[in-house]
DNA sequence: ACCCAGGGTCATA
DNA sequence: TATGACCATGGG
């Protein structure tokens, strides 16, 4: 996929908090929405904890409204910026040892395993391994998984099998997701699918 | 008129 | 442990 695709360079935010932000939003959602209610929040300029936490839940969640669940995701973040200031922000949170900082987030009410180690990976540099939903139709297709394992289980075979580098974790992930998103569709074409167009690529250029 | 998208929580069995 | 319901918008 890397010589397919290059470098990605993800995640795609230019701030940690921007990451935090995207990682709820994106939640069950086609990233292109999450851009219009990022974008939404730029405009306002109340893309910080503070901002966030300071405005009312209606006119957040007009904000939120083109990423979907706006009501559900708007309580989310609160949740999530209340648990960035009660904690002393990045800079204190960065002391954390990974599992430790892993179990903090998952303490955050609307954040799941998935959420979380978006996080810990583009946030604050940790390398843990995203599972998601790319990540299991991609390798069932391929044969490494049955696809519907516990998301701890796939995580530590990813992890158990790779060195520990932190830059391969995020172009690994990100290099997933674009795969997912122009190659492996959901309804499975052998045709077209994964399987084919991977393993022809990597005979090719071999 | 469908199906899909970079999940998580809650109730139920 | 394992399903199902629910959350909601925008694109194909």
């Amino acid at each position: 996929m890397f010589r397919r695709y290059g470098p990605r360079h993800w995640w795609p935010a230019d701030s940690k908090f921007e990451v935090i932000v995207g990682a709820i939003l994106t939640q069950n959602t086609n990233w292109k929405n999450v851009e219009r209610a990022l974008n939404n929040l730029k405009r306002a300029g109340v893309l910080d904890p503070d901002s966030i936490l300071a405005a009312h839940h209606e006119r957040l969640a007009t904000w939120l409204r083109p990423s979907g669940y706006f009501n559900i995701k708007s309580k989310r973040l609160r949740n999530i910026c209340g648990w960035l200031v009660n904690n002393g922000g990045f800079r204190e949170l960065q002391q954390m040892r990974t599992p430790a900082l892993r179990n903090a987030l998952l303490s955050v009410h609307g954040v799941g395993r998935e959420t979380a180690d978006d996080i810990l990976l583009y946030a604050f540099n940790r390398p843990v391994f995203i599972i998601d939903a790319y990540t299991r139709r991609i390798f069932s297709r391929l044969g490494f998984i049955q696809g519907n394992e516990d998301y701890d289980v796939i995580r530590r075979l990813f992890e158990s099998n790779m060195a520990r580098r932190l830059s391969d974790y995020k172009e690994y992930h990100a290099l997933i997701v674009l795969h997912g998103k122009t190659v492996c569709r959901p309804a499975p074409d052998c045709e077209q699918c994964c399987i084919n167009k991977l393993c022809a690529f990597s005979r090719t250029e071999r």
